[in-house]
DNA sequence: GAGGTGCCTTTTTTT
DNA sequence: AAGGCACCTC
């Protein structure tokens, strides 16, 4: 039977008994638990292209992923499996695109307007502000991004604001934490957006639920469309995605969920593990296979990442096993400085590349947060290795960008009183702050909207032949809407506000780069309209179509170039899905990761943990472990001890005759505090690319001191310091150590390395 | 009303 | 270290 199958579709080819269970089960629901690297995207894809093989139409089947890069990649791939372009009627998306899609259609029913605005995380923390601020309360207790996350998970909980008020837990927690306001501000701030037309992401799920609750006839219309649902991440979803997927699926429950409990690391955002549980009591008859051969790491990474998440008690039990061979142990590292660890990364990647024939973007380096990547981000450039930086501030976060899209979606929905703010004085035409005050009192005393306001001739006294000039542009643009498209109203928008010139005549390299950064903005806009049409189904190029793609976006779904040959830099939560031959997890540090928020709860610290095991294992063959005794936090230096996640890889595993490290100490067990040890055994096994330097470049013997060299007071030499020294020219201070009376140095002086110094009797001369 | 200066906070992770 | 914001002066 199932070689039969394997005869017939060559997407059955290669799967294993589990997989191949997965694969070919069709009606009803079923569970896949997907331990790491066990295939599941081969079994979900395979899935999908046998549901197609076996007659279900493509339009009925609804595929959720976690990011819309994950969504484009699977649809090519369903489409590759089945060797023709029925794929491309799936629909496929991340939650929140696919909701947007289908509220556009169906917002109207709920009294927002169907082009709504989305709103991210700083246009909502933005207005929660404001909200406080208007209130009457204090901003720096009832901070933005608290109340922001409190909102946030509420909604993900699908309690409303009302529901929110009434709720006696938590009304207890609020007054708790002090902030008894806190569901005046929910209310405020929901009513806000609300009167604006616009939706936080929560709000894209929540009022998908209400959409299905309150109206039976938009129920049975998707129930009738998706017959067929699957969703990726399982272990990532929240209430709210997993209620509204149950209402979907109530009428044929066909219903496929893959997730891996140990991977969940999304809880901060209202996912819930508990979903898996939910998923076997709703569904009794379910089906459930468990996928536990790893074909992605070496026996040595995996038995590293089992023993790893062994140390939490919340788990499915399962046993993830590999036939791969034994393969390298896990290098440790210690460094002294965030710097150094840096240069520990660069240096060892470029030795790989020569010794085992690595290609850069066979290496990641993976973080805890995106503020690490600033060490490697430059030792990487020092030695000329391309890297790319995955995440982090996005391009759409910038500022020229958001001044440019507030144009744009106050053109589409001019509601958004937010996003007028923003660009009714920019460039400055004269409508300053006390003006904007005054329309804004203005339009709460006759409940309307700030556009109203401004745009209505009937409503007196405020308008002025600023305001009047504002209005007449921007709804010269909106009568462009109809007939023309996304880009077309974008470059007119740009070119009649002055907005690109203003940009252009800045020539400060800043400027230049705002500059360039509009254009892209602009090309991409073009992309978008020139894009095909799908078959079947006309796309819509309009610019309230594009802004709405737009918000849900991130860099890793821009990204173009992902085959790009470089390394890659990104937090460990944008790495997951991924694999790469060699991985570098960096910093361990208590503090840091675990991170510092994360140490008193048990719940918290095990999901601390589990984003370790998804930066294990992301490897295939080689993985190393980093820390630093002391890094820049706040601009200051700060200590931090070993992770303690350190001390839960087996000592076994460990190579530590690299580093030096093992036979010195107990793993992770470095209390010593100085940098001094780590500086050296790092120093020990000198780099390729610096033992090429010194052969190349026989160093100079002597520096020639700058001419009014004199010797300073050292007395307040601090670690960090640069410093000239007679014969070995200018360094930079690692670490102090000894009493006052005898203090010794250890200074590094470049291409003379690293010394240590005495400071009783050297000479040395402060720089800074 | 515009523009500049200095002080303050910030860093968990993302749709 | 850097960006945002309040307050200041013109």
């Amino acid at each position: 039977m199932v070689r039969k199958f394997a005869a017939m579709h060559k997407y059955l080819e290669g799967l294993n008994e589990q997989q191949m269970a997965a694969v070919l089960h069709m009606d009803g629901p079923l569970m896949i638990v997907a331990g790491a690297g066990s295939g599941k995207t081969k079994v979900l894809t395979s899935r999908i292209a046998h549901l197609i093989n076996s007659g279900v139409d493509a339009f009925n089947i609804l595929a959720l992923t976690f990011t819309n890069k994950a969504a484009a990649e699977m649809k090519e791939r369903v489409e590759h499996a089945l060797g023709n372009t029925e794929a491309r009627n799936l629909y496929i998306g991340t939650f929140h695109s696919v909701f947007a899609r289908i509220l556009r259609a169906d917002a109207n029913k709920l009294g927002y307007p169907n082009n709504f605005t989305i709103y991210d995380t700083d246009d909502a923390k933005s207005i929660i502000k404001e909200t406080v601020k208007s209130l009457n309360l204090d901003d720096k207790h009832y901070k933005p991004a608290y109340i922001y996350n409190r909102i946030s998970a509420a909604k993900n909980a699908l309690v409303g604001y009302a529901a929110y008020k009434q709720d006696m837990q938590i009304q207890q927690e609020d007054s708790r934490s002090n902030r008894p306001l806190m569901g005046d501000i929910y209310e405020a701030y929901a009513k806000k957006c609300f009167k604006n037309g616009a939706m936080d992401f929560d709000d894209l799920l929540f009022n998908m639920y209400v959409l299905l609750t309150h109206f039976p006839d938009a129920l049975a219309k998707y129930q009738g469309r998706f017959r067929y649902i699957l969703i990726d991440e399982y272990q990532d979803t929240n209430v709210a995605q997993y209620a509204i997927m149950k209402m979907l699926a109530a009428r044929n429950e066909n219903i496929c969920v893959v997730g891996d409990d140990a991977q969940s690391i999304y809880s901060f955002r209202g996912a819930t593990v508990q979903n898996i549980l939910q998923f076997q009591n709703d569904y009794e008859d379910a089906a459930v296979i468990k996928l536990e051969q790893n074909y992605r790491s070496t026996r040595t990474i995996l038995e590293v990442a089992n023993s790893i998440i062994g140390n939490n008690k919340n788990q499915i039990p399962k046993n993830l096993w590999t036939d791969k061979t034994e393969g390298d142990k896990i290098l440790l590292a210690r460094t002294a400085t965030d710097n150094d660890e840096g240069r520990f990364v660069a240096d060892a990647i470029k030795e790989q590349m020569m010794r085992n024939h690595y290609a850069n973007k066979d290496f990641a380096v993976l973080y805890r947060t995106n503020a690490q990547s600033r060490s490697f981000e430059e030792s990487l450039r020092r030695m000329n290795i391309p890297y790319k930086l995955v995440g982090g501030t996005s391009f759409y976060q910038r500022k020229e960008i958001k001044d440019y899209l507030a144009y744009l979606r106050v053109v589409v929905n001019s509601q958004d009183e937010e996003n007028i703010k923003r660009i009714i004085n920019y460039p400055t035409r004269g409508i300053g702050k006390t003006t904007i005050e005054r329309i804004i009192v203005r339009a709460d005393e006759l409940n309307t909207t700030f556009w109203e306001v401004i745009a209505n001739p009937e409503i007196d006294g405020l308008r002025s032949s600023q305001t009047n000039a504002f209005v007449t542009m921007i709804q010269s643009f909106r009568t462009m809407l109809e007939k023309q498209n996304a880009y077309e109203v974008a470059f007119a928008v740009g070119k009649h506000t002055g907005l690109v010139k203003e940009l252009y005549d800045d020539k400060s390299v800043e400027g230049v780069a705002r500059y360039e950064n509009v254009q892209e903005l602009l090309n991409s806009i073009k992309e978008f309209t020139e894009t095909p049409d799908e078959e079947g189904e006309l796309q819509d190029k309009s610019l309230g179509s594009y802004l709405q793609q737009i918000t849900l976006l991130t860099d890793a779904d821009q990204d173009k170039e992902e085959d790009a040959n470089a390394v890659k830099l990104m937090t460990i939560h944008a790495a997951k899905g991924l694999e790469f031959p060699c991985v570098f997890a960096v910093g361990l540090e208590e503090n840091l990761f675990p991170s510092a928020m994360s140490m008193y709860d048990r719940n918290d610290l095990e999901e601390e943990r589990r984003l370790f095991y998804v930066a294990v294992t992301r490897a295939k063959e080689r993985l190393w472990i980093t820390y630093a005794n002391s890094r820049y936090r706040f601009g200051s230096l700060v200590q931090n001890e070993p992770s303690r996640f350190i001390k839960e890889v087996p000592a076994s595993y460990i190579d530590t005759t690299y580093t030096g490290i093992g036979n010195k100490g107990p793993i992770g067990g470095n209390t010593r505090g100085g940098g001094l040890f780590g500086e050296q055994s790092f120093d020990k096994v000198p780099s390729l690319k610096k033992l090429a330097d010194k052969l190349a470049a026989p160093k100079p013997s002597t520096h020639t001191p700058t001419a009014d060299f004199a010797a300073d007071d050292t007395t307040d030499l601090q670690v960090g310091m640069q410093v000239e020294h007679q014969k070995f020219g200018f360094g930079k201070v690692l670490t102090l150590e000894g009493g006052t009376q005898n203090r010794i140095a250890a200074i590094d002086f470049g291409t003379h390395g690293v010394k240590k110094i005495m400071l009783n009797f050297a000479k040395l001369r402060i720089v800074k």
